[in-house]
DNA sequence: CGGTGATATGAGTAATTCTCAGGTTAGGCC
DNA sequence: GGCCTAACCTGAGAATTACTCATATCACCG
């Protein structure tokens, strides 16, 4: 269940100290971006404020990127890992229950996780190279396409529980959906603290009408 | 047709020198997203460029934000204008016209003007001021949902050309699309240089069905 | 208990943002 | 024109930040 992705860290903390260091860190970080946002975010105060000097930051996280990066990496995690729980205690038989599903647990983890609200699964960061480097083709960074996981996840979940057709087609209309779903959802959390209702279920709607025609016929 | 919103500039140009400078200013600094991304953009690079010494960008701009917000108040204008100047020429008689167009409108701009690709219309940050301020309810911080504005003008355009019923309902609905259609654009630009044709065709096809719940019959 | 590699530390360096005291310019008025 | 005044411009430097690295400390084992 954890470990979805690269990882970014420097050097994978072995020891329980170190380790409770590096989860106090993400910690840190996620209560201040709520506080202060992704701008204002500093890493001496990440650091200050979980006890933990400057170099031994520099020892985990490459940067402040890196950082926020593998807090979205955890917060992926989790999501997947709550999703998944859920899924196995409901039963599922229609389609759309898996969106109704999906959505309502996202926005639980936007009103209860620290900074989810912020970075959510990452995607904040614009950052070429230079135009057309070379023959190097480094569109997807790695980590930097975290929305692709969700779909691949819930391309799983629906081929299994409601037997849809799986296929490109049907997992490129899932990270379409994902991503759509992604900001209307961030835009309901900026029009009211806990997320404006109407917006969500305008959400809801919109991707259940969208993967209609990707679906079975119900 | 321009000026559209608040405008975050500490001293507006009068004189046509400053003028040309404060546009050469936002010229290079769209250049430079495009070549380094948001994150390494910085004020003297930009300076250095526009041939104006830095002292002189801090008479304009209050800092790095809000040069990137002026800049994408200056997209938005742009896109607005090509907007309506389309809408004039082509007859159109069916809504999804409207969509079509406006789609094709925005991706020729991320494909043509420099730095539009990273920024559009803004949204890139967020910036809270700590937990529950006080009274003060400064949830949209001004110039910061300037996707609201571009939902303004589609709902006038669908009301003109095609009758739609207006309504806090369309306008929601509208939001909501442009939001939808902005991220996966994006998405689109992220996997592809050019836009992935297959993601826009997507687009075009998310908007459309989410919108025919609130829509006249056609 | 001494040795060895892994880990921790924080003063310091380089790079950045933004200011402000003082110099320059534009343009009206006699 | 010549003069005056307010608007405008400038860049050295103060304050802050990201990140490094030489040294100190620790964990563990023969």
């Amino acid at each position: 269940m954890s470990n979805v992705s690269a990882g970014t860290l420097r050097r994978r903390p072995a020891q329980r100290r170190s380790l409770e260091r590096v989860e106090r860190m993400l910690d840190e970080c996620a209560r201040l971006l709520d506080e202060v946002g992704y701008e204002a975010l500093t890493t001496k105060e990440v650091a200050r404020r979980a006890g933990v000097p400057i170099g031994t930051f520099y020892q985990f996280f490459p940067d402040k990127q890196g950082l926020v990066r593998e807090l979205a990496l955890r917060n992926l995690d989790a999501f997947l890992a709550r999703l998944t729980a859920r899924f196995g205690s409901a039963g599922i038989t229609v389609w759309t229950e898996v969106i109704d599903l999906a959505v309502d647990e996202f926005v639980a983890m936007k009103r209860t996780t620290p900074g989810f609200a912020i970075v959510d699964f990452g995607e904040i960061f614009q950052t070429p190279g230079g135009p057309a480097i070379e023959g190097t083709n480094r569109l997807l960074d790695a980590a930097l396409e975290n929305n692709v996981i969700v779909a691949d996840r819930l391309q799983a979940l629906l081929v299994d529980l409601v037997g849809a057709p799986p296929g490109p087609g049907l997992h490129r209309a899932l990270v379409v959906a994902v991503e759509a779903a992604d900001s209307v959802l961030k835009l309901a959390f900026r029009t009211r603290p806990g997320g404006d209702p109407d917006l969500i279920a305008e959400c809801k709607d919109l991707v259940r009408r969208y993967l209609t025609g990707h679906m079975p016929a119900r």
